[in-house]
DNA sequence: GTCCGCTTCATAACAGCGTTACAGTGGGCT
DNA sequence: AGCCCACTGTAACGCTGTTATGAAGCGGAC
């Protein structure tokens, strides 16, 4: 029942958005009463915790299935490309899990963030390679280049979802371009940053 | 009596948060019952809607306070340092206005969008004062960098709100290094930008 | 002065929400 | 068999936005 529940949440999520999500509704399509919420999860929030965990971990998952390879600013893109295809396949879960949306009062703990911050990790450690293969400048400091990151891809992910970037200049123009100007400012070379970008960002799923 | 509303929303919502504002908690802070909502309003969203007119046009005072200098990349970092302001001294109604955020299901229309938009014409116009004074590089595009500068922006100011950017580098260090590494791979020295940045940041309220 | 019309507001109600108290109901273990 | 416990259906409470209804006040016309 327990995952029977998470299921036609994720699905009625997906299907009706946010305001399509309440007790009833889902005892409804799960065709039991709304006590099995309470039996399960305890709340109704507890619930939205339970799909946002589920949320971290398919993120990681597709973070963790970006194969490394041998040009590691490519494999930066990829990654960012990775990010925005997430965020895109799953709006309403990733403004839960990044986007501060409540969603029936739920707010995310220390304990669920730092299942955010730990995917952080494989950007962090890109980033590492891309000093030590002399692409970044030596002084860099990966640590405070990977939040630069984050923000901008948040940003990016939350303001396309919003509906700001519209016009001239698409998300996906202004992901290949976010990406270059954050290599070329980290030390790499215009030509060498706009290769490798093109290179990652053309790789695995496209985030369009 | 519209007006007594909207302050009484304003100061419920600052004060009490998101799920504070009620119709009936309006109601019994104005001294007056819901059906005003609906007389002057015809519904709580288009209540939040007059809200985040006002939101914009506060935004936009802010914005346009910033004074032009003969410093183009110092008058840019000022601008980031005004909106970084903005979002943090009116949390809750930037998550409205950038951020997605539903409040009693009221969502933006294309018209309210072009409130936003509309800022973003002051941070372009700098871009373009920073090509012309041979800062950033002649052949940059102004409306795809003042987009990235919006993603970074956003993204830096949400996470913030969300909880995510606690640890070693907070915000402002962040928000810091974005602005120099913006102007950097625009084409700025990396020097010039380091003075720039810490000269318009210094300028007015400091973000935090 | 008196009446009309219009705007505005108070009361009460309806449907929906999350949540809870209570009364089963079923299956597994002793 | 008997017991216990996890589970669930029903109904209710208080909250939400919203609406129908009626009353009150105000301004202008005759």
């Amino acid at each position: 029942m327990r995952r029977r529940l998470l299921n036609e949440a994720a699905r009625v999520l997906s299907e009706g958005g946010p305001a399509a999500l309440s007790a009833r509704r889902l005892a409804k399509e799960a065709e039991t009463s709304t006590m099995a919420v309470y039996t399960h999860f305890g709340s109704m929030p507890e619930l939205v915790r339970a799909l946002t965990r589920e949320g971290f971990d398919r993120f990681l998952v597709r973070v963790e299935a970006v194969a490394r390879n041998d040009d590691p600013v490519a494999e930066l893109a990829e990654l960012c490309g990775v990010y925005q295809a997430f965020a895109r396949a799953e709006r309403d879960v990733y403004a839960v899990l990044f986007g501060g949306s409540t969603l029936l009062g739920f707010t995310l703990t220390d304990e669920d963030r730092a299942m955010g911050v730990a995917v952080l990790r494989h950007p962090r450690d890109a980033i590492r390679r891309c000093i030590a293969a002399g692409r970044f400048r030596r002084d860099a400091d990966p640590d405070l280049l990977v939040r630069q990151l984050f923000c901008q891809m948040h940003g990016l992910a939350q303001l396309d979802h919003v509906g700001y970037l519209v016009g001239a200049h698409g998300p996906d123009r202004v992901l290949a371009a976010m990406i270059h100007d954050f290599a070329v400012a980290a030390g790499d070379p215009a030509a060498a940053a706009t290769r490798s970008v093109a290179a990652g960002l053309g790789r695995g799923d496209s985030p369009a």
